[in-house]
DNA sequence: CGTCTTCATCTTAGTACTAAGATTAATCGG
DNA sequence: CCGATTAATCTTAGTACTAAGATGAAGACG
């Protein structure tokens, strides 16, 4: 009898326990991310580059030349956010639009000889600052991470190819 | 010989690799979050309410009224932009300001009944969402994925208080 | 007490991006 | 081959928020 009264309490604390669990991890998780994505946004404020044109510049950087639309599906930004973006990087001399041979809707994005360099001058500090925010993890605890958040992520798109 | 002659390499490689491991890590962790809010972001949509407004009304919900510094202090919003986002509450009827007694300049954010209400409606479906994404973890793996983060993020903010 | 500094919130101008839609081109299927 | 459908990029209007600054109040200090 006590057994049948205690446990649909039991079961409740449980789950409302589970709950905040998944709430809090939440809340961190977003914490960490802003976080660090200020520290690294503010080696990009003297250039004059918002993040998302970082990511673009370092596709490009480490992908050569990309169709404007690959570019948008790896920095997962909106179509007219690409045209924008790269038009302001092209306006600037970092990025240049060159035809596609095959497909005469498409367009690549490519860094100029100034974006590489550019590039080269700021992406080793960009990868120190990454570097030096992780390091209060180990690298093991760091590659655990990184597959506990993989799954996460693939799991939370939609994606469950593991 | 040997030894000496690889060594500098190595050393490049390791920390080449370490770099590797570091920057995946904030990929993840970034994809990670953006997707988990996606999901979230999906059931504020019937209501037409942002991320950050329902950030106001959960910190109201669960703390009860707060002072607009204090609000804008937990969901780290700019102070034009709590100003902003409790207008638009206040609009909506879902939130309300009140005076404080004791400092002039203040002012209390509160939710209306009406705002209660919705947070009665909203918030189960919120937390069930947050749950199920984190599901792919044992809460084991979310209790010690939240105090690795907590430690990133509070290492990446400049808070040292472990 | 009076002055200077700091604080709490609001105002304003601006920006980064989105959603919706338009235009042109490529693909598909009968 | 042709019409319908899909795809790639661009255009446009709009929105959510920020940075900078303003205003009035509170606190600090001599």
């Amino acid at each position: 009898m006590k057994t049948t009264s205690t446990a649909p309490r039991a079961a409740k604390a449980a789950t409302a326990t589970a709950t905040a669990t998944a709430l809090k991890l939440y809340v961190v998780l977003a914490r960490a991310q802003r976080a660090i994505g200020e520290r690294t946004q503010a080696d990009l404020v003297p250039h004059g580059i918002s993040i998302t044109e970082f990511a673009i510049m370092e596709a490009l950087y480490h992908k050569g030349p990309l169709l404007l639309g690959e570019v948008q599906r790896k920095i997962l930004v909106s179509s007219g956010g690409i045209t924008f973006l790269v038009d302001k990087l092209a306006e600037r001399g970092y990025v240049e639009r060159k035809l596609c041979a095959t497909d005469r809707r498409a367009r690549y994005a490519a860094l100029t000889r100034k974006g590489t360099a550019l590039m080269k001058e700021i992406f080793p500090g960009h990868a120190a600052a990454i570097c030096e925010a992780m390091s209060v993890l180990t690298q093991a605890e760091q590659k655990e991470m990184t597959a506990l958040l993989k799954r996460l992520g693939k799991a939370a798109a939609g994606r469950d190819d593991t």
